[in-house]
Parts: structure tokens; C-alpha cells; sequence
DNA sequence: ACTGGTACATAGTAGCACTGAATAGCGGCG
DNA sequence: CGCCGCTATTCAGTGCTACTATGTACCAGT
């Protein structure tokens, strides 16, 4: 993955993923292969897990420990109030920034 | 300042800043007025400088001593040719996130 | 002399994604 | 049985970027 997708993902795949999870809840090796089919081709097991950990410890998601038929339990995250409101806050944020560049790149040339 | 807002610009206020260089040369001060102007409310003078320090090590902008009426000189910063390149890639990196979001904003709720 | 606006610079801090490795459970294959 | 491969999580260490806070310097108006 190039240099500058890394640093734009920086407080994006943040929201990405609690979007995802806004959808429907999932666990860490759920996610992480969803946003690989969707283009993220390389974005790291480790970034996913740490980021949940975040979420978890900024109280924005409950988690529950399901038992898997393959491999170790699963620690499934589900988007609470707080997180719902977090990522609306994300949204308003991402929407600004998002208006600001449309400006810059339709305007630009 | 919102803190999502500050890691969403890690990596972004760099395709800011030389899109705005790439409209025409401008120096420090001025792009970080200009910013204030455009709704980035307090984005620090330090980071701007830090940014086209970046800039300059990268190669991506040529510089110009010019001296001002009021106070000391300014270095005046043009994008090059490497530069422009540069930004290019920006907004294909930028289009890409921008695509996947909106596919998760619209189709989320 | 003092204040305020212009203009640049930098040391230190915090946060986030990546690397690389370790751990662990389960099934199938030789 | 022992090894491999897939599932699934965790963690220490690194690099990059934006922010904070401060300092330097130049000039005009009072």
C-alpha cells in the first residue's frame, strides 16, 4: 500500500470500521477481511485488533465472547449509543473535510 | 479543534497545502491564513512550516527568497514537476477512500 | 520604548497505522 | 502421532504526522 493512503487512513479507518460495525456486529478477523475484499489490500491484522481495543476502552462498543466452530473464541463488537453518536461525529467531520478537498480538486485546474 | 479532525488531516493537510501551492506559489503565513479562512479554524503555523519542510526535503516544490515590506523575508514555495506528481497521486489515493466512504455512508443507513 | 502585526523556526508530545512475531484452537493429511 | 494450514487474537517496537509552546526577527504607529 502506497505512503499516502497509510497517512490518510490515520483517524479514517477509525470510522470505516465503525461504520462496519454500525451495519452489523463482527469480530477482528471478520473485519479485517472485510475491508481486504473491499480494496484495503493490505491494511494489517494488528492495526484492526489494536483499533478495536480502542473502542473498547473509549466505551463505544460492547463485546461479546462467541465460541468458534475453527480456532480460538471470537470477540464480537457491537456499536453502542456512544459509539453511534461518535460516528456521527465522524461523519460531520469527514463531510467537512470532504467538501473542503471537492473544492480544492474541482476548482484547482 | 476536534480530535478526529486532527488524525483525519495526518496525511490529508499534505494534498491540502500543495494543492493549494499548485493553483499558484504562496508562502507559510499565507497558506496558514488562507486555511484559517477556509474553516480549518486553528490549524498551528508550526505544522505548515514543518509541512513545507517536508516538502522542500522531498523535493516536491522549489523555493524563493523574497524579501517583504513587513517583517522578514518570505519563502515563497512553487510545486515542481515532481510535485505535481506527487499531488496527482494525492487525489488518486484521496478519489479511492472518498469512493469507499461514501459506499459506506450512503449504503450504512 | 512599547505594542502589534508579519514571518519563520524548532524542541517536545501524543496519536495512529505498520511490522513482525508470538500464542492458541481446530481439522486434515501422510 | 506429528506437521501443516486456517482461524483468531495479542503485543512490543517503529515511523510518520499534527499539535503545543516557545523563540527569533523585522517593521510601523503611538
Amino acid at each position: 500500500m502506497g505512503k499516502q493512503m497509510t497517512e490518510m487512513l490515520k483517524g479514517t479507518l477509525e470510522g470505516i470500521v465503525l461504520a462496519i460495525l454500525s451495519v452489523r456486529p463482527a469480530y477482528g478477523y471478520e473485519i479485517t477481511a472485510r475491508l481486504r475484499e473491499q480494496g484495503f489490500s493490505d491494511i494489517a491484522e494488528g492495526t484492526v485488533y489494536a483499533l478495536l481495543v480502542r473502542f473498547e476502552q473509549k466505551g463505544l462498543v460492547d463485546v461479546e465472547k462467541v465460541p468458534s466452530e475453527k480456532g480460538p473464541p471470537r470477540k464480537v463488537y457491537s456499536l453502542n449509543a456512544q459509539g453511534q453518536e461518535y460516528l456521527e461525529e465522524f461523519w460531520r467531520t469527514w463531510s467537512f473535510l470532504a467538501g473542503q478537498l471537492e473544492q480544492l480538486h474541482g476548482g484547482g485546474r
